[in-house]
DNA sequence: ATTGTTGCAAAGGGTTTGCACGTAA
DNA sequence: TTACGTGCAAACCCTTTGCAACAAT
């Protein structure tokens, strides 16, 4: 556990906005002035893979890391890409999983929701769609 | 409504493999040979669109297309990233929705499972997993 | 001491885009 | 005819990686 693993996992634990892996870089930075956006990646992989933070997919846009491990969802705002967390129970599989094709063993889900948030609401929906 | 654009739709609509834009590039190429991805790219992103065919995100890995718009969710194998349908009811949403941040309107939902392939299962698990 | 980690910079790889030419309506 | 679509190739951009120096245990 070297000083920037230390600095990545404490940012991430420190916030609930989800940030991007260069946010995450440029919090890492105030700390640390030399440390590189490689060894954020390299790190951020890592820390994911002990399961210490989790790694939000965006659809062709930046990933988003989360260092909060409880069990939740996300909405992702369509517009801006800002994200909120869902504390809403885990779905149960006794019902999805016999709907699986023939070939197929569930072993988990993914479950996102799409929103619009307030800002962009206030904005009148007129900007450019980021991602749909 | 060009060749290059209904060879791209017929394609999809003909099969239920989900193919890769290269997928569809080499499939199309059997019929108009001098077809470019860039084209094969640009009208996959129209015919989304038009909600003629859906785009798959694949968490990193390349995305796939979908030519059936029938309502169904999918499953992918978390070993080869081969997908699945799954023909499960749609979410309703009177429930989740209030457990949504304030801030958010929710507008819809993303929901994929994760499964494997009884390929992957015969195969024994033991090979490198693609994505996780 | 030894193994793992860093910073740097370059490479990767799927996707997008600028441009001049061609084609659908 | 005229706006749109195409082929080609280069650019994009986030992310990954090779390498020599460095730090953790």
């Amino acid at each position: 556990m070297t000083r920037q693993r230390k600095a990545i996992l404490e940012m991430l634990k420190s916030t609930d906005t989800h940030p991007t892996a260069d946010d995450v870089y440029g919090a890492v930075r105030q700390q640390l002035p030399h440390v590189s956006l490689g060894t954020i990646y390299r790190n951020l992989e890592i820390l994911c893979h002990n399961d210490l933070v989790r790694k939000l997919d965006m659809a062709g846009a930046q990933s988003r890391y989360d260092g909060d491990m409880s069990q939740h969802y996300h909405v992702r705002c369509i517009y801006c890409n800002r994200i909120g967390d869902m504390r809403i129970a885990s779905m149960t599989f006794a019902e999805s999983i016999k709907y699986a094709p023939k070939h197929f063993v569930i072993v988990g889900h993914n479950l996102k929701f799409l929103g619009v948030c307030s800002d962009c609401r206030k904005r009148g929906l007129e900007d450019e769609v980021i991602t749909s």
